[in-house]
DNA sequence: ATGACGGTAGCATACCGA
């Protein structure tokens, strides 16, 4: 079973990419971020038309969140348990893949700058760090269920100094203060395993890169895509690899896909 | 600290992103 997460950066105005990459990689089930789209103009016939059904959360503009597969999808939550949310930015289902019943989440984490040694706004921070409090304590049901659980998609925080060109740099970040690294390490508490480095202990796993400048080409990029695994995942787990070709061609997302096979 | 650069809404330019 191949599963993966990408964040598209609005699904219409990547839907060639997209197709381009499902046909290429035929993954069981895609967890996608930020389709920017509500449902009336998300793209279903093309994603049908090449064995894909879709349930989404959509929103106009911002956020949207999608999973697609190709066997049925039954709908668990339209939004994050916990968190009064305006954004859509939670899907969860159980979705049956090679005769297993994987329990997925498409999950579109706030960014959350600027953080709060920015005195004027620190709104979004906060918001972040609440947002991530629910996730956890959603985490703690998930982590009683007795099926392999897969919580994938762009979670914005950066782990740890391998996971980024510059750490530094990032030191204020909110993708990168130590308040979201603890509480998404917490995760890792909850017996959920961060996918990519169980099977890659240190190398460079980006799976983003900045649109501006030469970014990619020097490989400025941060590792903020995740898929976590609960025991029950983590047991199946084959591989999990950054593919970095839908970041390569033309009109590329900002983020590339991140996927794994599960036997 | 700011602005790359790209997407959306909607028609010029503001907002958002990481």
């Amino acid at each position: 079973m191949k599963i993966a997460t990408y964040n598209v950066n609005s699904i219409n105005a990547r839907i060639e990419n997209l197709v381009q990459w499902l046909r290429d990689e035929e993954p069981d089930i895609a967890l996608l971020q930020e389709i920017k789209t509500e449902f009336n103009s998300f793209p279903f016939f093309d994603l049908q038309a090449i064995g894909y059904e879709a349930r989404i959360v959509g929103q106009k503009s911002y956020n949207g969140v999608a999973i697609l597969s190709k066997n049925k999808i039954k709908v668990l939550h339209e939004a994050l348990p916990g968190v009064d949310d305006e954004n859509a930015r939670y899907l969860e289902a159980d979705v049956e893949a090679e005769g297993v019943k994987w329990r997925v989440a498409s999950i579109y984490l706030p960014n959350g700058n600027p953080p709060y040694n920015n005195p004027d706004d620190d709104s979004k921070w906060l918001y972040k760090l609440k947002w991530m409090d629910a996730l956890i304590e959603h985490a703690k049901e998930l982590a009683l269920l007795r099926q392999p659980v897969i919580l994938g998609g762009d979670f914005n925080v950066i782990m740890t100094d391998d996971d980024v060109y510059d750490p530094a740099a990032f030191k204020n970040n909110a993708l990168f203060r130590p308040e979201v690294r603890h509480k998404l390490k917490s995760l890792s508490y909850l017996g959920f395993c961060d996918a990519f480095r169980t099977k890659h202990e240190k190398e460079n796993g980006y799976t983003f890169w900045d649109y501006a400048g030469a970014s990619l080409h020097n490989d400025w990029g941060m590792r903020i895509d995740y898929l976590w695994l609960n025991a029950y995942g983590v047991d199946r787990l084959e591989n999990c690899e950054v593919n970095k070709k839908p970041r390569m061609g033309q009109k590329p997302s900002d983020h590339t896909v991140l996927q794994a096979v599960l036997k």
